[in-house]
DNA sequence: GAATGGCCCGGCTGC
DNA sequence: CGGGCCATTC
């Protein structure tokens, strides 16, 4: 075992306020963690130091970390700091993963069995809608969604089905489906996220429960990484776990609070000391990570968000690269200078998994997916329609739940007719009722049901074959491992014949995933031998529901695709930041005309970008198609917070080969500058002035020039950059012409109409790129045949009418106005700015030239 | 009871 | 656009 004494620091040679953290011992502490500065490595000495030189034993302390991949990194640095004998024994783990494994400690105490599942929002979903169904609850008045939605949050403020006080007469029903979930969860054995947590805070703070004294003397010292994101049941949890001792030590960085929208309060890290007087706190301020640049860029970003811990991150590293901010046509164009950047590095030697491409919502990785597909470039992408999502899997776990606690109605209905044993939706359903008024589940009822009156014989005969396989599996379960019972039950309940009748591609690809699943659960077992625990199914279904997106990533070969949110945390040699456009990053939700939360935007493109050690892309695309439709956003706002000189605009090839005329040719500024107005931002807060930014920016702008900035509200999205940087005014910039080869493949603009994406392209044999062995089969379009290269250029309609981006046009009822770009379509249109309207998109027959 | 097609509606981030 | 739900049909 290393001995850890007090050359610590010097021997990992750590920074000063690195040290202070590390060899902290007693007492309550908050490191404010800059992105990049070294946190995680404080967090892994810190614990080193306690169990080496304090002589801690190992299963007294409990670090608590964001994701399941995070903690089994920290384990394994620990095993190399500490020997494998001390790390064995910690408690490492995220808060769920934590608590599930204490709830299996003292099931009792919370009236569980210690067989119980967790359940998802597919489950949580199933239940609820059986008590619409049997309640009479109409979910047009009451939509479902909402009313899981608002119990989510209730238990994520401590509150449960019991407790919740109606308010008014909407949240009566709320209050009635409030119990009656909670009941049925409880009759089914059977927890959702929420309560993992909650039991066990249950427990742990009530006094007259021995079990709950005994939590509270568990740990003696807690560690907390990521607290930024905390919500207020976390953070009852940690107390309760600290009220003898006080050794609570968090990590975290207000500047990364990304997840406010599922309970994560910022106020808890920002209020640490107050709750905790004479608590130390240490800033580690220096970044690591990424070259100057980077830092500057992201420093940009985050300066302006309104409340903040002050603090100012700083780099000795090198300058590094200047951030190209790529102009793309589409997201396809997008895609394609993705691709190509991606081939580029990967030439040069950059390892495929040091490269990432980012974006907002998993609606954006499609065609990414798509084009890197096309052009054979390895790459996995986390999150999205998770593997355990998938229909068969499922299933499959279905009956595995089943198996493991019988109780859990929501997974019999799942499939008690898949495959089909004609049990039809008429017979559950009353085998439904039968079972509620006896009040048991319903796999307890079959037996007796069968027996009973007004039954005909068909179904009879279905469920007690049915009834008569689930016995065989489970005297299976009793002696045989999780991965051998696993194929029987695929083998046994005649799902395997089911897929294989199909007798298509997909039932292929589905059989796959099920020997996927089966792989896995394998390597449970092994995993679990290997720690010396016994491998159960219990354990191994846990882990199914509790598997963060991050967990999924492999340390494999390949470009990494995933939304910010799942990047947290990570770091990258080269990251492609890709959708930065208003609407989309900041995202602004459909719902309610709401605005959404721009400040939690802000921190989302902090995260991003600080997540890039070397190099950096930022794209956007002037068109989007999302959601069936296309549309037609400014650039992103947190774009013209990158400050001018760390910056490099670059127009995409696509872009280029479709008007390149326009973009070199010198134009006249237009009398009045356009004013970019975004759609609602005015409205989030009319603020400080944007003095100290404007001041970084201005060299940009000429002398005696009005600062347009500063008169602006804070986070209002004003652009500055972008009256120069759009296609208009790009040669005031800075030359772009020579700055990139010109690939003739990627020369064509996007597709403008859908005859380019055929499904008949999709799933042809061969088409695709070799599957490598365990590689997940996505059920996607590949149309790996109808990308780019194979399309015919769009018509330079802006030639034919002489209007270009920059072009001042008159609208009758608008009246002057600037075109900031065009499309091709057959009835031509053009977005035009119109001084104090948001850009509009405007047929051009409908505009005529201002002269 | 199963299979198919149409229609409506939501559409983010995730343990 | 796509998933889920319903109605129609065999």
């Amino acid at each position: 075992m290393v001995e850890l004494g007090a050359e610590l620091g010097e021997i990992a040679g750590l920074s000063s306020p690195q040290i202070q953290a590390a060899r902290h011992e007693k007492g309550p502490m908050v490191v404010f963690a800059g992105a990049g500065s070294g946190k995680t490595r404080v967090i892994t000495y810190r614990i080193a130091n306690l169990l080496a030189t304090h002589r801690v034993p190992p299963y007294r302390v409990l670090a608590v970390t964001f994701t399941n991949k995070a903690a089994a990194e920290m384990r394994h640095r620990l095993t190399k700091l500490v020997g494998e004998e001390l790390s064995r024994d910690l408690w490492v783990g995220t808060f769920h993963a934590t608590c599930a494994k204490l709830l299996r400690r003292y099931p009792a105490a919370c009236g569980l069995k210690s067989s119980f599942l967790v359940y998802d929002d597919d489950d949580q979903r199933a239940v609820m809608n059986r008590i619409y169904k049997d309640q009479g609850i109409d979910d047009k008045k009451f939509p479902l969604r909402q009313v899981l939605g608002r119990i989510h949050k209730e238990k994520q403020e401590g509150v449960t089905g019991t407790d919740f006080i109606p308010g008014n007469f909407m949240e009566r029903t709320i209050a009635q489906c409030f119990q009656a979930y909670d009941e049925r969860l409880r009759a089914a054995n059977a927890v959702d996220f929420d309560d993992l947590l909650l039991y066990v805070m249950r427990l742990l703070e009530n006094k007259d429960s021995p079990e709950g004294e005994e939590l509270r003397k568990k740990f003696s010292y807690v560690l907390v990484d990521e607290f930024q994101d905390v919500n207020r049941v976390q953070y009852r949890l940690v107390r309760g776990f600290t009220e003898k001792t006080q050794n609570l030590f968090v990590v975290g960085d207000d500047d990364q609070s990304i997840y406010r929208w599922r309970g994560a309060d910022v106020q808890i890290v920002r209020n640490f000391r107050h709750d905790h007087p004479g608590a130390s706190i240490v800033k580690l301020e220096q970044n690591y990570r990424s070259t100057a640049n980077v830092v500057a860029a992201a420093l940009g970003v985050i300066r302006v968000a309104r409340d903040r811990e002050p603090k100012e991150l700083w780099t000795a590293n090198q300058a590094g690269e200047k951030i190209p901010i790529v102009f793309c046509v589409s997201e396809r164009d997008e895609a394609a200078y993705v691709a190509e950047r991606i081939r580029e590095a990967m030439e040069a030697g950059t390892p495929a998994n040091e490269i990432a491409v980012f974006y907002r919502i998993h609606a954006q990785s499609r065609v990414l997916e798509e084009v890197l597909r096309s052009e054979r470039l390895p790459y996995q992408i986390i999150g999205g329609m998770r593997f355990f999502e998938r229909a068969e899997v499922k299933d499959l776990v279905a009956y595995l739940r089943l198996l493991t606690n019988p109780d859990s109605d929501v997974d019999l209905v799942r499939i008690i007719n898949v495959p089909s044993r004609k049990i039809g939706d008429t017979t559950v359903e009353k085998l439904a009722a039968f079972a509620r008024e006896r009040g048991s589940s319903m796999f307890a009822a079959i037996e007796d049901f069968i027996h009973s009156e007004g039954l005909t014989a068909q179904p009879k005969k279905a469920l007690a074959r049915f009834l008569a396989l689930m016995k065989d599996l489970s005297s299976s379960a009793a002696t045989a491992a999780p991965a051998e019972l696993a194929e029987r039950v695929v083998e046994e309940s005649g799902y395997r014949d089911m897929l294989s009748r199909l007798d298509s591609d997909e039932g292929e690809a589905k059989l796959q995933n099920l020997a996927e699943l089966i792989g896995s659960i394998g390597e449970f077992e092994e995993e679990a031998l290997a720690q010396g625990t016994v491998p159960n199914l219990e354990g191994f279904l846990e882990r199914v529901a509790l598997t963060a997106a991050q967990d999924e990533l492999k340390d494999v070969p390949r470009v990494c695709l995933m939304t910010v949110h799942a990047a947290k945390g990570l770091e990258f040699d080269l990251v492609l930041l890709t959708g930065m456009e208003e609407d989309i990053f900041p995202w602004r939700s459909q719902d309610n005309e709401r605005p959404g939360d721009v400040e939690e935007e802000r921190r989302l493109a902090y995260v991003a970008i600080t997540r890039a050690k070397k190099h950096l892309f930022v794209l956007h695309a002037e068109r989007r198609m999302i959601f069936a439709n296309t549309r037609y956003n400014q650039p992103s706002r947190f774009l013209g917070d990158i400050p001018r000189e760390v910056m490099r605009p670059v127009i995409s090839d696509t872009m280029r080969a479709a008007r390149g005329r326009f973009i070199d040719r010198p134009m006249a500024p237009p009398a009045e500058p356009p004013r970019l107005a975004f759609r609602s931002p005015a409205a989030s807060s009319p603020s400080t002035p944007r003095v100290e930014l404007d001041s970084v920016r201005s060299p940009v702008r000429a002398e005696g020039e009005p600062a347009r900035a500063a008169a602006r509200p804070a986070s209002g999205g004003t652009l500055e950059l972008f009256p120069d940087v759009r296609l208009g005014g790009l040669r005031m910039v800075e030359p772009v012409g020579d700055e990139l080869p010109v690939r003739p493949n990627f020369s064509a603009p996007a597709a403008p109409t859908r005859q380019g994406f055929v499904r008949s392209m999709q799933q042809r044999p061969g088409a695709g790129p070799e599957r490598a062995p365990g590689e997940r089969f996505v059920e996607r379009d590949d149309d790996a045949g109808g990308s780019s290269s194979s399309l015919r250029p769009r018509a330079r309609i802006s030639a034919d009418h002489g209007l270009g981006p920059g072009t001042r046009v008159l609208h009758k009822t608008f009246g002057t106005g600037v075109v900031l770009s065009l499309d091709g379509s057959a009835d031509p249109a053009a977005m035009v700015q119109f001084p104090g309207w948001t850009p509009k998109l405007i047929k051009i027959r409908f505009l005529q030239p201002e002269e």
